[in-house]
RNA sequence: GGGGGUGUAGCCCAAUCGGCAGAGGCAGGACGCUUAAAACGUCCCCAGUGAGGGUUCGAGUCCCUCCGCCCCCA
């Protein structure tokens, strides 16, 4: 394609020139008004991706937007660069996972700048740094300190084959491990937790307050998943066990007369006391079967074909306190122990899982709420008046479950009690590419922190990459063996990392003073910068980035490393869509990718920012089509005609007063300026292109036809509005045309986001529509500013309107000035 | 199975508080410019808003039921 100008050579030139003239280099004693923007940081993949350079041109448009708003714009840039495809690739080729990383995130951070995004690269954070690792160390021994960090026993996807833990994604769809082949099972094992549960309630009201999608608001919710609800005891029966009592926990308490069995898990601690002899055998084997399961095998499906065989009859029973009934006790790995008390009652009737459960094993099924009229097969959960239910009989729903808990809670066997779904963040992993968690095992002193001024704890690079799935931390010797900081005597090293999002749960924060060299960060200068005004980032984040982020602010300004600060970190949260090709999410992974570099090659970096900010609203997806380059195309053809239109303006100009036409395109401008200002604060990128495209048409128009050439002044201005509201979209011919325009070393980037003059932006004149009886009828043009009296007496004498109305009079008249009057008869 | 989002022209999308369904782009067509093509310009073509019901003077927009697609959770 033909360009008026040297793409490349522009965006180049631009680009070495924003980088020295340091204007987003920012710092705390900045005297503007602070607002700091940041993208997610990325995993370093390699080469930038179309995600990548959506996220990044909403940023960059954000960063250089404010700018000219008069801000001082926090603009951080860094990597996320621990995680398992680096070590997978030390696994696979011998190449050590630093060189591997730090190679891609060269490649990254040359495809960014290539981009054009501008960032305080002084700032620039890689998680691998051992300057980073030496303060997520000190930070996870005050967490510890703090009792916010313990070690505890918990299930693990553990691989007989590889004699290792496994990830989550390295286990198959099959329960199967991906590189063995073995049967994945859980096993127990010592890890290290946040007590994330510490902030449960503060982390989900204080999601009210935020100012986030409301999905995102929503998943978080869920995820925690605050309960309410009752414990209570069932007095077991029978032989030996007299006295004891089965605790359970329900939400349903007002369905208790309904319970016709219980349920515990397999794991349960009165199994074994329940379990008859006769019941024995089918007990055992339902514990081996369950053994191998994972929570969501166990969870995720149901139906009675299912449940059948995944149920066991202990030969035990207990008997409900509200009648006094004895109902049998079932061990079904459907009821997790971890959640609520690791047993249920069981109410078929009002319950889908436990219907199913009481077809499959022929259970009595007694209803305790009315369902509506026509409603007679299966579980019903919804509201209705309580039935069979004694004292509870005639309440609705909400009543009976205070009033059943209330008497709960006067026989003195129950108490209100709230349940989550959300745990302990676990954070241990059994790798080498990640932050060494710092602390060493004494048999004489327990786990003992290692002293701050011998962190950094680095893994050491003289390790083997084998692929056996286990740490080549536990096989180094040197690492392992270690004298114990408090005795003396030997000691053995913890080879666990951390979870790499610890690493990004604070990384904001580093990022306000990534130079202290005293602490994580000055409180001061966190203070300074924070909350983020603007974060933006994936949708797939929703969840446990910013839960881990939330918590982990909180924890900080707790144990008094970060004093002061806002307790949630992120202010504004917008969360792009995903681009999607042949139906699919765009990933390497996937093999779909469509690279970057081959439009900075072509049509520039401009037009590709243009595409993604036109292509539609910047929260939804997008689809990677056919169409697409042509799409790209005509972004690139916009900007050679701004590029004509502002650099190669008509030498033929008029002086002198302006014209009809003069003050028409000068309106036009205030319009464009009106425009462009409210659709990017509301983050309508798409509509602010589009009038930009609108704007260019009549500004073209004007320059080619207007008698006598256009007005120099009108010109001027209309021109120069265009590029300082283009500035933050297509930075590089922006900032050219302008410097063309206005001479050697003028930056339209340190210019002020221009101002509209209301009064000039509203129309002169506009079409307000008469109906009659709802159909359009007459279209009369009207002063925007006209009353309802003079636009009813306008509209009133329309000869079409009368003779519409056939001379009957309006019943009513609904009058909207100035877009409508309706006459309705 | 539950929760959320979305559905407007051949395609991507506008319509911000319920007020003329069309801003912009892609594709297609005609014409102008040109020796020709590209580029550029002018103009044209195309939907009654997924389906059905309701509220309203008036519904793409609000409410209900259903369908398709997407995301999250199970």
């Amino acid at each position: 394609m033909g360009r008026p100008y040297d793409v490349q050579e522009v965006e180049l030139k631009w680009q070495q020139r924003w980088a020295d003239s340091h204007l987003y280099e920012i710092d705390a004693d900045d005297p503007r008004p602070p607002q700091y923007v940041l993208c997610m940081y990325p995993y370093p993949s390699g080469s930038a991706h179309q995600g990548h350079v959506r996220n990044y041109t909403f940023g960059d448009l954000f960063v250089r937007h404010r700018t000219m708003q008069g801000f001082a714009v926090l603009s951080p840039f860094g990597f996320d660069s621990f995680g398992l495809p680096a070590e997978n690739a030390a696994i696979r080729t011998g190449e050590h996972p630093r060189t591997f990383t730090d190679a891609r995130i060269a490649e990254l951070k040359a495809s960014v700048k290539r981009l054009g995004a501008v960032y305080d690269w002084r700032r620039e954070i890689r998680s691998h740094d051992p300057s980073y690792i030496r303060w997520n160390q000190v930070i996870f021994l005050k967490l510890f300190e703090a009792g916010l960090a313990y070690r505890a026993l918990a299930p693990v996807n553990w691989c007989p084959g590889c004699q290792t833990v496994l990830a989550n994604e390295q286990v198959l769809a099959d329960g199967t491990c991906e590189r063995s082949g073995d049967v994945v099972v859980q096993r127990e094992l010592e890890q290290w937790f946040f007590r994330t549960t510490t902030y449960v309630d503060e982390l989900l009201d204080a999601l009210d307050e935020l100012d986030w999608p409301e999905r995102v608001k929503t998943m978080q919710r869920n995820w925690i998943g605050r309960s309410e609800g009752v414990e209570f005891d069932l007095q077991v029966v029978g032989g030996q066990s007299d006295g004891l009592v089965l605790r359970v926990f329900t939400t349903r308490p007002d369905t208790s007369f309904g319970m016709t069995y219980a349920v515990v898990a397999p794991e349960h601690p009165l199994v074994d006391v329940l379990t008859t002899p006769e019941q024995r055998t089918e007990v055992e084997n339902l514990r081996t079967s369950t053994a191998g399961k994972s929570e969501l095998d166990r969870t995720s499906e149901h139906g009675a074909e299912v449940l059948a065989k995944r149920g066991a009859f202990t030969g035990g029973h207990v008997v409900n306190p509200f009648n006094g009934k004895a109902i049998p006790v079932f061990v079904a790995d459907y009821v997790l122990m971890r959640y609520g008390t690791g047993a249920i009652m069981a109410v078929p009737a009002e319950d889908e899982r436990d219907w199913d459960f009481a077809q499959a094993h022929h259970l009595p099924i007694d209803r305790t709420t009315q369902p509506p009229d026509g409603f007679d097969d299966g579980a019903w959960t919804g509201d209705g008046v309580k039935i069979n239910s004694g004292f509870l009989d005639g309440l609705d729903v909400g009543a009976a479950k205070e009033r059943a808990i209330a008497w709960l809670e006067e026989q003195g066997i129950g108490r209100r009690t709230v349940n989550y779904r959300l745990r302990d963040w676990l954070v241990s992993r059994q790798r080498y590419w990640g932050c060494p968690i710092p602390v060493v095992f004494c048999p004489v002193d327990g786990i003992v922190g290692v002293p701050e001024d011998q962190l950094p704890v680095l893994a050491p690079d003289d390790v083997e990459f084998l692929p056996t799935g286990e740490s080549p931390l536990k096989r180094h010797p040197g690492f392992l063996h270690v004298t114990c900081p408090k005795c003396g005597g030997p000691a053995e090293r913890e080879t666990d990392t951390m979870d790499t999002f610890v690493d990004s749960s604070w990384y904001f924060l580093r990022f306000c003073d990534p130079w202290s060299n005293d602490q994580a960060f000055d409180p001061e200068k966190a203070r300074h910068f924070m909350p983020v005004d603007q974060y933006i980032g994936g949708i797939e984040h929703a969840i446990l980035h910013l839960l881990y982020a939330r918590f982990y602010t909180r924890a900080l300004i707790d144990v008094g490393l970060a004093p002061g600060v806002e307790r949630e970190p992120f202010k504004r949260l917008f969360t792009q869509g995903m681009i999607r090709m042949d139906g699919k999410k765009m990933s390497k992974s996937r093999g779909n990718l469509v690279t970057p570099s081959r439009y900075f090659d072509t049509v520039g970096a401009d037009a590709l920012r243009l595409f993604h900010l036109f292509a539609g609203p910047p929260g939804d997806n997008m689809d990677w089509t056919d169409q697409t380059e042509n799409v790209i195309d005509g972004c690139g053809r916009f900007l050679d005609r701004v590029w004509r239109l502002t650099v190669e303006p008509p030498t033929d100009c008029r002086q002198g007063e302006p014209s009809t036409e003069d003050v028409a395109i000068t309106r036009a401008t205030h319009q464009l300026i009106a425009k462009v200002s409210d659709d990017l604060e509301r983050w309508s990128f798409n509509t602010s292109v589009a009038a930009c495209m609108e704007f260019s048409h009549l500004l073209q128009r004007y320059q080619r036809e207007s008698p006598q050439g256009p007005h120099r002044e009108t010109n001027d201005f209309a021109s120069d509005a265009l590029l300082l509201l283009l500035a933050p979209l297509v930075p590089h011919i922006a900032a050219e045309a302008w410097e063309r325009r206005h001479g050697e070393g003028a930056m339209v980037h340190a210019e002020t986001w221009p101002s509209f003059d209301a009064d000039l932006a509203r129309a002169e004149r506009v079409t307000m529509v008469v109906q009659v009886n709802g159909k359009v009828r007459d279209r009369i043009e009207v002063s925007p500013d006209i009353t309802e009296e003079a636009a009813v007496a306008l509209a009133a004498a329309s000869e079409r309107v009368a003779g519409a109305l056939g001379g009957t009079e309006p019943a009513r008249v609904v009058a909207r000035p100035p877009r409508l009057v309706n006459f309705v008869t």
